[in-house]
DNA sequence: ACGACATCTATGTTGTGTCATTAATTAGGC
DNA sequence: GCCTAATTAATGACACAACATAGATGTCGT
């Protein structure tokens, strides 16, 4: 098997393995993996319009992100305000809830990280972020990414 | 931001945005990411049970994909059969039109790799294949791609 | 101040992905 | 042979992801 479709289906795996291990470790918060890193970005980055917020997060990319952050207005996490200097947009921030949960977040985070880390053991990190990197690069994905990295 | 964190975002975003342009570049031949997955894996390892077709797919690991495959049924591209030793199985295998499509599905591959080789450029892919690898493991997609990867 | 245009958000549709549950059929112990 | 176990697949429920489209509101040129 030729590596750039190794590399392919690797990458595929990778991300849902890792999607189905942190959603597993969420579920007892009531949160999808999704859920959560609008939970993480509302909690770093204060309060965010629809877009603002569309443009920190790595997952839905695409359109504005109304209906995931629909779910955690419904259930208490998030807070929803209309600007008064335009009604069309949206302010997004955190309840006290949502912010109490967002640190319970940051924990199961870090025991994701600590499992990379331990498949990373002996390894060098960063040729692997050199190419995702350059693989992920102006595309949409990776503008948000760098957002969050390095905070413009 | 810390390594782990990064990486597991770049995961996140690579296996976005490459499904994304695999998608758009099917789009023409009416077929989404997984369904070509699902083509190429039976046109290359003949008639396949649900299960067996499962064990070499990296997207859908868990349960059978009885929906995907039921889709390529319902527009004609797998012919599904029920083998007289066995009435619970079922014999996915392609049709002459599913046969002919996987072949325009290999060139579009073809330019996906591509790509992954221009971003690879003068980058030694080893150290990520390794890793991802590792990190990748004996978990169920994982091992789908091993059986895909290493003909067993 | 009006009208064309841009911006911000909402929603409909389709196809995944995951989990849990159910139904049909076969295999094995006795 | 018969009853229980395991195996195979189908389905219901929920949330995501991508695209397209529509509606409301603001902006700017004139």
């Amino acid at each position: 098997m030729r590596a750039a479709e190794e590399l392919r289906y690797l990458i595929l795996a990778a991300q849902r393995e890792g999607n189905r291990l942190l959603a597993q470790a969420l579920r007892p918060l009531g949160v999808t993996p999704s859920q959560a890193e609008v939970i993480r970005v509302l909690g770093e980055r204060g309060p965010l319009s629809l877009n603002g917020l569309g443009e920190l997060l790595v997952c839905e990319s695409g359109n504005s992100p109304s209906r995931l952050a629909d779910r955690l207005v419904t259930v208490g996490l998030v807070r929803r305000d209309v600007p008064a200097y335009d009604r069309r947009a949206v302010e997004l921030s955190l309840t006290e809830e949502g912010a109490r949960l967002g640190r319970r977040i940051a924990e199961i985070e870090e025991e994701l990280y600590r499992s990379i880390d331990a498949a990373a053991e002996g390894r060098d990190l960063e040729p692997v972020l050199g190419f995702l990197r350059a693989f992920v690069g102006d595309l949409p994905a990776g503008q948000a990414l760098a957002r969050r990295a390095r905070r413009p």
